[in-house]
DNA sequence: GCGACTTTGTGCCCGCGTTCACAAGCAGCT
DNA sequence: AGCTGCTTGTGAACGCGGGCACAAAGTCGC
């Protein structure tokens, strides 16, 4: 992430040196404020990642029932390590009980307080070609969902035309039904020429958080944040390994794969052999 | 930054100058062989990440007649520090020369090389909603594409249908399918409950490399890699910085966003600020 | 109430990846 | 040739994230 990005990946975070210096361990005095604010700035990046998984993971057990876990439990549900899994949920606070586990549902509420879905995000689409409408009907996913509130395109057919129940506007109007909307978050679908007006468009409109499926490296001011996802970025670094193992190994595994049962990184990242 | 090439179909020779291969710093007995592959090895993940974005830009620039580079304009446009943009390309060989940049030929050939896409992956795609559909048509991209050559669904009013060319086959016929087109790469777009069945057939077709989009923790053999994409994570991890923000700063950029033009992080990663 | 057991929370170490800064090397001019 | 200026390639330091292992802390049973 994955990652690297996904998620990085993922490889992934990367941050400006000067100011996260001091995280983690320092105590850090807490300045003028109640603390949670300099929390949630100190979690990294890829711990919020794994939470988000974590999220998606309890969701389920709370559907199915289970009152509580422990971390050895949710942690190869989630497919990581339970040392990391408790270092990442210790960032969010201490909702455990030694000896015992964490109880799912307040689980579920901190970490949807810490990822900021208490207040729902209102998600924008631009580019609502196969993958803009996949995007607009992604709508419901395990736990809150983040609504789709406004959908754009430059096609004149479009113009109107409901999309996963709401209808699509020109991209020239981004400005103003964003701004209406509260969008908080854009998301960029349209053919890589169009991604940076697109962009620029929404950065205009008071998005500072931006979703960018083109594969374009986007310019934005310092205080609007890009995530990439990027097809085929993610296909060279599988072709990369399948070249890689080719080399590596000529002629070797003509045995059947058979099931030893790892577990996917949850960073996206290849487990190298 | 306009590029979109779209078919570049100049078949070029490549051939690796052996010589350069094991040299530089390593000892590394290079043990049995060229040393290519202890040195492909040996790239990071994040590097190989980054070594497709510099594919992409690079092929934008030879289309647009730029015969050569220097590291400094390469990293700006692909958006990273040009220290980490020669050290990737160190990974890959001295193809520099020093006073003058990069032959902008060369450099292509080279990544192509390392990242495997001299011989064509052949992609399967699994699940035909709108992700599928999507996927299915995004064959040409810039450079050389990844040819999709099979797809598969479980819905019989899709069972022969041709999506991009390609028709529609039932996912029970994964494995012959896969086996008789040589499939290296499998992507799964489908829904969640289904990702998992979907997964042990790629496997058991031989698929070593799968790219998923589905939410769900894969679990498969150590020998597979798996990538994954995930919609929801990346959305939620936006929303933290949303929160994030609004949590430190409740008021203040007041004023409209003006164009510094920082530089989006390539690995997806926020710049924070 | 006390001891034994279980599981959390975290201090510490280690390795990887990023960044800095500089030596090495090439081209072009005098 | 020799000097100058520029850019590459990389040694070395640094900082982050991951993993281990243990102390803290709570529960359960007797």
């Amino acid at each position: 992430m994955a990652q690297r990005g996904q998620s990085d990946a993922a490889g992934r975070s990367r941050r400006a040196p000067a100011e996260n210096a001091a995280e983690i361990t320092t105590p850090m005095p807490a300045i003028g404020g109640n603390g949670l604010r300099d929390r949630a700035r100190a979690i990294p990046e890829a711990a919020v990642a794994r939470l988000a998984v974590y999220l998606r993971v309890l969701s389920g057990m709370r559907e199915q029932g289970v009152g509580s876990v422990s971390s050895e439990e949710l942690s190869v549900a989630a497919g990581v390590n339970s040392a990391k899994l408790r270092k990442d949920l210790s960032y969010i606070g201490s909702y455990g009980t030694r000896g015992v586990g964490y109880e799912v549902e307040v689980l579920v509420d901190q970490i949807e307080r810490v990822l900021g879905l208490t207040r729902e995000q209102s998600v924008a689409v631009v580019g609502i070609g196969n993958l803009g409408h996949a995007l607009a009907n992604y709508g419901g996913f395990p736990g809150r969902g983040f609504p789709v509130t406004a959908l754009f395109d430059v096609d004149p057919d479009l113009m109107g035309v409901p999309v996963g129940g709401i209808p699509v506007a020109h991209i020239d109007d981004i400005p103003s039904v964003c701004a209406a909307r509260e969008v908080t978050i854009g998301v960029i679908a349209t053919p890589p020429p169009a991604a940076q007006a697109v962009c620029d468009r929404l950065v205009e409109a008071g998005v500072e958080c931006i979703l960018n499926f083109a594969p374009v490296v986007l310019q934005v001011p310092e205080t609007v944040e890009v995530r990439k996802v990027d097809l085929a970025v993610e296909l060279q670094i599988l072709s990369f390994h399948v070249a890689r193992r080719a080399d590596h190994a000529p002629a070797e595994d003509a045995t059947p794969a058979q099931r030893v049962n790892g577990v996917a990184n949850p960073n996206g990242v290849a487990v190298r052999r």
